[in-house]
DNA sequence: AACTTTCTCAACCGCGCGCAG
DNA sequence: GCTGCGCGCGGTTGAGAAAGT
């Protein structure tokens, strides 16, 4: 792919091969750890007989050889999946990259710095022709991670006596549509990584994916 | 056709974390 | 507690492609 329109690898100082992978280095790679497993990334590279850091033959793999990665280009739907993840997640590549299986942290990173955020301030820069978008660029401008006080903790144990999906519906539509509330967006954020949080935005990420096309395009 | 600008994306860099000794 | 190592992450860079003039 992209080592067939360039090639700009060269040793550095330390020996290390730098650069583009070659097509070769490639399948070395990918042999070596189909066959005998990953270990530890710095053996890799000895082992498989390369000239790379163990940093470098992760990337590597992680973003291009792995097999169950996604090759198409990303989807509507996926877009809005990555827009909602955002504001819930901030800019977790890798938790954001965990519930979309087959993308990469860094494929998401750079969709999102290419297009999505340039998007965002396009639509941002005219408010006034299209308001719903432009409260989503306010929202990713104005975060302030820092004043985070809401208990969605509590929240969500609120929501177990409701209908299946209504408190992910509402949660969705405060999301896409209500007024900026940062400091909500900022505190899932910063409760990412608890178990229960997780299982939430699971759930949320299960009740989007469900919607249906022509509801993704409102969005 | 030639040149310039913008876009895309693979890869690097530096930092922080967890763990073993 | 300190140190070194390995790993994973987010931010950034830069080369090539594509689009615009």
């Amino acid at each position: 792919m992209a080592n067939e329109k360039k090639d700009g690898a060269k040793p550095c100082a330390t020996n290390k091969r730098k650069g583009l992978w070659s097509p070769d280095e490639d399948e070395r790679l990918y042999s070596h750890i189909t066959n005998y497993g990953v270990g530890t990334w710095s053996s890799v590279s000895e082992l498989a007989g390369l000239k790379r850091s163990g940093k470098s033959c992760r990337l590597r793999w992680m973003n291009y050889l792995r097999p169950d990665l996604r090759k198409e280009p990303i989807s509507k739907q996926e877009e809005d999946l990555i827009v909602s993840l955002q504001k819930v997640l901030g800019n977790s590549w890798s938790a954001i990259a965990a519930r979309m299986p087959g993308r990469t942290d860094n494929e998401i990173k750079n969709y999102w710095n290419s297009r999505i955020k340039k998007k965002l301030r396009r639509m941002g820069a005219d408010r006034d022709q299209s308001p719903e978008m432009s409260q989503t660029a306010v929202k990713s401008a104005h975060c302030n991670t820092e004043d985070a006080n809401l208990d969605v903790t509590t929240s969500h144990n609120n929501s177990a006596n409701e209908k299946p999906h209504s408190h992910f519906q509402s949660f969705a539509c405060q999301l896409l549509t209500d007024e900026p509330n940062c400091e909500q967006a900022a505190h899932y954020s910063s409760l990412s990584k608890n178990n229960e949080m997780n299982l939430l935005v699971e759930d949320y990420v299960e009740f989007l994916m469900s919607l249906p096309d022509d509801l993704h395009a409102d969005i």
